[in-house]
This record gives C-alpha cells, structure tokens and sequence, in this order.
DNA sequence: AGGCAGGTTCTTA
DNA sequence: TAAGAACCTGCC
C-alpha cells in the first residue's frame, strides 16, 4: 500500500538511528524490516510517501502503531528550546527519527546481545538466533527463507550447543535465563508494560546482564516509556562535551528519550565513526 | 596481528 | 561505595 505522510519519517535515518537491529538495507532503495513474527518491505519513493508491502487492513492493525504514527514527531522537535543550540541542531539533524514500539521481548534478548559488541556482530548474532530457533515467516527475493524472533518459548527450547554456534560468548547464560524466565511465565512479563516507570526499571534490573544502560533501552525501545534515557559511550560523551554544567532533564520530561535518540544519532554522525 | 566493541558483573580497597 | 579487571567473539 501506498501511504501519504504527514508527519516526519526518513527510513534511512531510522534504520541507523540505533534502536533496531534487523531494518536491512536492499538495492532500489528498499528496506526489509522484522519486528516480532512480522515482516515488511519498505521504500520511500519521495520525503512524504511511504510504500509498503501490507494490506491497509495489516498496517492499521500493526504497522501503523509500530511506527508510532500517533505521535507526531514535529510537534516533539518544536519543544526544543531554540536556546539550546546543539538539541536544536541535533533534531534538525535527526528529524526523521521515531521511537518505533518494538516488541519488548524481542528488545530484552537483544540489548542483553549487544553488549560489547559492534552492530555488525550483534545484527548476526540476531540473524543466527532467528535462523536457529524463530519461525519462518515467509521468502526473500531470492528465494531465501525469512525467519521471525523467537518466541520466548522458542528459545527457552534450544540447546546451549545451538545457542553457544549464533555467537552469543559471555553472554550466553544471561540470554538463556532471561529466555527461561520469561518463557516460565509470560505473563507476569507482560504485565511490566503496566507498571510504572521506576517499577519497570526494577524488574528489568533484575535480569542477570541487564544494567542501567541495556535497562534503559528495553524501557524506550520496547515498552515505549518515552523518558527513558539510555547512557552510553556515545551520549556520555556528548554530555561530557556540550553539557558541561548537567543536562535539562527536567526540561523535556517526559520525552527525554525522543532528545536522547537526537543527540546520539547526531553526536555519533559527527564523529564520523565508521559503524 | 591485535586492539577494541553501543556493558555488566565480580573482585578488591 | 567506588574504581578496575575480566569476560566471549568477531570485526576492522
């Protein structure tokens, strides 16, 4: 389907901006995307049309609420004060950007993943656990088969053997307890998505593997808790550097998450690193 | 060839 | 309570 947009979108900069790990580029300008047992292909012909590879009836029922179309990201960037002069560069850099609603499931095994990993090894780690336990879910263009994120279940089901092969090193245990747990009783994870902010973070805590920074990221990412604010080596470094005195936290409450995605998708594009 | 990677845990003062 | 080392593995 063909879709008109009216609020800002830019995949490109989406599929970079840190937050999703199986947005694949491919030739002619599309994007192949995965969240949870779906898939999509996905190509943006001009700034303000969308095509996409589902019915109206899929996007209205998922897609449509996955990209976080409800929220309008203009109105988020014109709550920056124009005083603050590198937000403000930082989100006319970035805009484009949306928190898209990941599946929290999908985001705890893989930001559990990432740690100490470049994206590239974390993007295959991720492929090798789809491969090895997830569902398939449908063919590529070339005939390969695509393949869904595990179910809690799913993984809960493989073996060490199998796990220790998709290259998870150290962190192997973390994923298999966090995969028993959660499979042990889904729906006291689910239930997290009602707690309250600090609550979550508690419970996310609990996870062996998972500190402040992954913590924050399932929090943003998966449970779309919008103030969360993930630390790492890239924003700690633009904190370090242009907010000497303390960031203002207190300013962009509660979306201090939406600001977060701004600066580290712009403090890492000027230290033009590689990836 | 060898350091380092989008962090966390464990160990030591 | 706080700083340092260790951790698997693969990418650059």
């Amino acid at each position: 389907m063909e879709l008109q947009l009216t609020d800002d979108f830019d995949v490109h900069k989406i599929a970079q901006s840190g937050q999703c790990f199986r947005w694949y580029p491919l030739p002619d300008n599309q994007c192949r995307i995965f969240a949870g047992s779906r898939t999509l292909l996905l190509s943006q012909p001009s700034a303000d049309r969308l095509h996409l590879s589902c019915t109206e009836e899929e996007f209205t029922d998922f897609w449509h609420t996955y990209f976080d179309f409800p929220l309008n990201y203009a109105q988020m960037r014109a709550k920056i004060l124009p005083s603050d002069t590198y937000l403000s560069q930082a989100a006319q850099y970035g805009s484009g950007i949306r928190i898209l609603r990941q599946d929290p499931w999908e985001m705890l095994i893989t930001f559990i993943l990432s740690q100490r990993k470049s994206i590239p090894a974390i993007q295959k780690s991720v492929e090798a656990l789809c491969t090895a336990a997830g569902s398939p879910i449908g063919n590529a263009a070339d005939g390969q088969t695509l393949y869904a994120f595990p179910t809690p279940e799913q993984l809960a089901a493989l073996d060490t053997d199998t796990l220790a092969a998709c290259g998870l090193g150290y962190r192997l245990p973390y994923i298999q307890q966090a995969a028993q747990t959660v499979a042990h009783d889904p729906a006291a994870f689910a239930a997290l998505d009602r707690r309250s902010d600090s609550e979550l973070l508690q419970s996310l805590l609990a996870f062996h593997g998972v500190g402040a920074k992954i913590a924050h990221c399932v929090m943003l990412f998966g449970f779309h808790r919008l103030d969360a604010f993930p630390k790492d080596v890239w924003i700690n470094r633009v904190l370090d550097t242009h907010y000497p005195n303390g960031y203002p936290f207190a300013q962009y409450a509660p979306f201090n998450g939406i600001m977060q995605q701004y600066l580290f998708f712009f403090g890492r594009a000027t230290h033009s690193i590689s990836k």
